[in-house]
DNA sequence: TTGAAAGCGCTAACAA
DNA sequence: TTGTTAGCGCTTTCAA
């Protein structure tokens, strides 16, 4: 059986009151008394029972992370990146971490109602936001603590942290022009993500101020993918004419054009131009090596945790709003090195 | 403030310990009574304290599982599809998934404890058993319940999953020998990892079985990476008599080795054979697409948790140790179709 | 410097 | 069929 406050305030022969200050590091607690009950608890392997912590603290210490996943084949490598930065910052300040996977949709809005309503966790982490995010709104609604990892379009102040992907998708197309490609593809994400927007943007705006015309041919979306990646990159070499470059919206679709264009017998990063975003491990190892905007997944990941404990703990974090610059990484699928 | 037990007793005028009946589902309470009851809990938008319920029932309704993570940009698909399984499968339960994420050795041992010795999880599920693994001594030890992916080398009884590598890894080779490949290497798993030695042992007997050497410099080891694939497979690559087909361990590694390869300007497919272990979504689209032995990951989560479950909950499962055949998948990367 | 007592929200044995 | 009581293990007043 396991260890309580009542057995080793049995054995040492003082209460239990006496046995939870000195164990919780208060200073009204004689020296010897204090030394021998941290001894006691040390031989008789003592660990504080959290439950019974929380439920009198009214805190967890815990918090929560409902990945969006999409089907049972979902492995999109960002995630598990994302998630080993959160876990390891949560370690850091003696926090569990609650995790559901559900797939964005009714039973998603449920986890969150779950995990707010059964009080299991102080805070949530929100990440891959949407367009009218109801998470977002149910979330600020119940005033309940959370960090999100990038904007919303709602009118509603909250703590996040996200990457100028308008920036992130200018330079890429830049970099592109420079290069003297004329004929930019772009592989968007689904429209109902915030981030999908900015970088879409990114990309206009760059084509625009070199006075390149944006053809809508030359735009299309794929769910994330690198399946989805590699049918669109697909479509778009098949073209009558076919774009010379292509960016895609995240790494893993730009791994599937780089699987379509090889298929076609096009040497990337000479018969045409690939870069991704994100910068996943994949991209570097990949062949050609991505090119690619990278955003500090993994920090990310610490950022937004590190952000809501200090929420949860009501020390104001000293940002409540963070903007990340993305930076291009240029390796071979882009040609020009 | 949240509604309580109490709240609603008061508002309909009966015990507390009356409405914990009624929600209980018991059948001692008077039908008009659970209706009044039922209906002012549901216009409260009564929702149970999880972490009340879990201090009095002595259970938490919670299954632990620590990702074995391996550095900060740690990133393989393979986890995140077989966390998806996990959770899933716990949702269907209703119960929550308490995640940790550490690299393996002492601050994981540590974490195990804490999950244990915190009485945060009714059971723990461990993945990639290790030789001699420290988790399952003393997970067997403590009496605590837990379901492994992998088998052991310890003399111990505990229910796990494991999928067949030495079968996995003879019909992968007993192909390419089938295809008239002579010299066939192999990239292994680091040692400490059960999984290796099984596998390992299927490329040797197909080898023998045919009449092939064993040759060490046929044989190396990587991390299970696409880096540490690109190396090996680099090497491999360049030796004086370099192998005509390359197995990796991992999917992961099998797309290093392809990377490898055409970096050297070969057809892999034609000029030297490539299949992997996993059958991670990315080996679907990569190109060319990767022959690999598949292992079903997301299944295999879903039944661990749903095994931990029954095992919480005192129903016997039906089966404790599961061995599962694993299946080879031809696609391009092998040849020979 | 210490202890008694109350109570976090819930369940369950027992009594009525 | 319902209510009273006790208590899960802990923290935190308050009083001594």
């Amino acid at each position: 059986m396991a260890v309580t406050l009542k057995d080793i305030a049995r054995r040492v022969g003082v209460s239990i009151t006496t046995v939870s200050r000195a164990l919780g590091g208060y200073d009204d607690v004689a020296e010897g008394t204090r030394q021998r009950i941290l001894q006691a608890a040390r031989e008789m392997g003592y660990r504080p029972h959290t439950i019974a912590q929380s439920l009198r603290r009214q805190r967890t210490n815990t918090v929560g992370f409902i990945i969006p996943t999409a089907g049972p084949r979902f492995s999109d490598p960002y995630f598990t990146e994302i998630l080993t930065g959160i876990g390891n910052e949560a370690a850091e300040h003696e926090f569990d971490l609650l995790v559901s996977t559900r797939a964005p949709g009714a039973q998603e809005q449920e986890a969150y109602e779950r995990m707010v309503g059964s009080r299991r966790v102080d805070g949530l982490l929100v990440i891959r936001t949407r367009c009218r995010d109801e998470r977002i709104t149910y979330l600020v609604e119940q005033g309940f603590p959370f960090v999100a990892f990038g904007r919303s379009d709602l009118d509603l102040d909250f703590p996040y942290v996200d990457v100028d992907g308008t920036k992130g998708l200018d330079e890429a197309t830049q970099y592109l022009i420079d290069l003297g490609h004329q004929r930019i593809a772009y592989i968007s994400a689904p429209p109902n993500l915030m981030f999908a927007h900015y970088r879409l943007a990114g990309y206009k705006r760059a084509l625009e101020r070199n006075g390149l015309p944006v053809q809508e041919e030359l735009i299309t979306t794929g769910r994330l993918t690198q399946e989805d990646g590699y049918r669109e990159g697909s479509r778009l070499l098949t073209l009558e004419h076919p774009p010379t470059a292509i960016i895609a919206a995240n790494d893993l679709m730009a791994l599937g054009v780089i699987s379509a264009a090889q298929e076609r017998g096009l040497a990337v990063g000479r018969d045409l131009a690939v870069i991704g975003f994100d910068d996943i491990p994949l991209a570097e190892h990949s062949h050609p090596p991505l090119t690619t905007v990278h955003q500090p997944i993994y920090e990310i990941g610490k950022m937004i945790c590190r952000m809501l404990i200090q929420l949860i703990k009501n020390e104001e974090p000293v940002q409540r709003r963070v903007m990340l610059e993305p930076a291009l990484v240029i390796r071979e699928s882009s040609g020009g090195c």
